[in-house]
DNA sequence: TAGTGGTCTAGACCACAAG
DNA sequence: TTGTGGTCTAGACCACTAT
């Protein structure tokens, strides 16, 4: 029943904060002054400092102090995955094609590499319920010895696709989304008849060191996606 | 130039589980393993455990010890604001209407009200170099005593609009995009003579109860808008 | 020089898991 | 009963900031 007492401390600075009696940019008493008002020591003092500090309430400045944060009130969090969203989901998948291509200018500056690398082209089409979805494309770097294994590749989404050569953890990933109109090609594929936009999801995936291992462009018929994200 | 105990403790934990020497699920060495191994005191190596908690790395079952996470590779973050994204920013705010209604039954239920609730409905235009973007709804409950400052609304982000209200530390929110066809009132609104496809964002603000407090809708026109989101 | 936060210690007691 | 993580203490030394 009884809480600690650093979330004590938490839960009221907390409070203070977002009632308005400390406002960003405001100094918050010293440790040594929070020590007394609690009654506790230092450690557990700073264990709730540190809580309020993760959480995006304040921050600190050594030799001079805590100080409130602005709030971050434009940041949500998505999470984005080729094969499934807010009303539907992937239950087929067909391998249109697998490719070594050279990269024409676009690519090879999106990927950071010259003209004449060589790069995988993998095509694919996304059902749902017999429905053609998306149209999806994933370039990657091309690595001698790195095998591709066809099965691993029609299944998988973009970081499960390299996940042989580069750690999960240690994935960066960056992604682009836009609508726009489909060309014909696309509205053959995806069984556009009438006019339906593209929802397009540019996803790109770096090494540790911020390299480009791969570019992946999904376009999705507008009418089978939406996406979906949270503050906090 | 040297560098905390449990800093180290951290980057040769995150090292092995970044090169698959720990894998997710397996078991940390214990509290008092580390002690050993790193000759330091508990609330050091605590220190670094808390950190590559906070990083996603491990948890900790009370009692059982500390496992390595799977890591959460879909998930990205976004900034987003209607007025600046990616390709354009909105330089100009045309206040169409503010209006005070009754909320049809789709409305009601988003807003979680009954329908004899009074909700403002403020319909903006924004503007880049002259050109319509994005056309913009927003539907706020109705507060007594809450006044409508015309000036602040024109150009304010939705968190801002109610941000007299409820502290913006406190406000959940929740976005969905999707991709779509404009209506033929919408083309005229965005001068959209072409095919060209809508953006569609629709963001849902929650007080920190989780009750509604406001719905908004941007339509941006598809040329003119691109979002971005990354990983960490 | 006095005050601040950052790091660290060597203990302690607790609740909870497992054998 | 032993080992685990969770909370907490009462000190310490350091680097940095402000006066």
């Amino acid at each position: 029943m009884k809480s600690p007492i650093y979330v004590k401390i938490v839960e009221d600075i907390r409070n203070k904060i977002s009632s308005g009696e400390l406002n960003p940019g405001d100094d918050l008493p010293s440790e040594t002054t929070l020590c007394n008002e609690y009654d506790t020591s230092r450690m557990t003092v700073r264990k709730g400092l540190s809580i309020l500090s993760n959480e995006g309430y304040i921050y600190s400045i050594p030799g001079k102090g805590y100080f409130v944060k602005k709030p971050d009130y434009n940041k949500y969090i998505f999470v984005y995955d080729e094969m499934n969203n807010l009303i539907n989901n992937v239950d087929k998948i067909e391998l249109l094609s697998v490719d070594i291509i050279f990269p024409d200018e676009e690519l090879a500056g999106n990927l950071q590499i010259s003209k004449n690398k060589k790069v995988i082209m993998i095509r694919r089409l996304f059902y749902t319920e017999e429905e053609p979805m998306a149209y999806d494309i994933k370039y990657l770097l091309y690595q001698r010895g790195v095998p591709i294994v066809e099965n691993e590749i029609e299944n998988a989404t973009f970081p499960e696709m390299i996940s042989n050569r580069t750690s999960l953890y240690d994935l960066n990933k960056e992604l682009i989304i836009y609508a726009k109109v489909p060309e014909e090609r696309t509205k053959k594929l995806l069984h556009i008849y009438d006019e339906i936009a593209l929802f397009v999801v540019e996803q790109k995936l770096y090494d540790i060191e911020d390299r480009p291992i791969g570019l992946g462009i999904t376009y999705f018929r507008g009418d089978y996606i939406k996406l979906h994200g949270v503050s906090k």
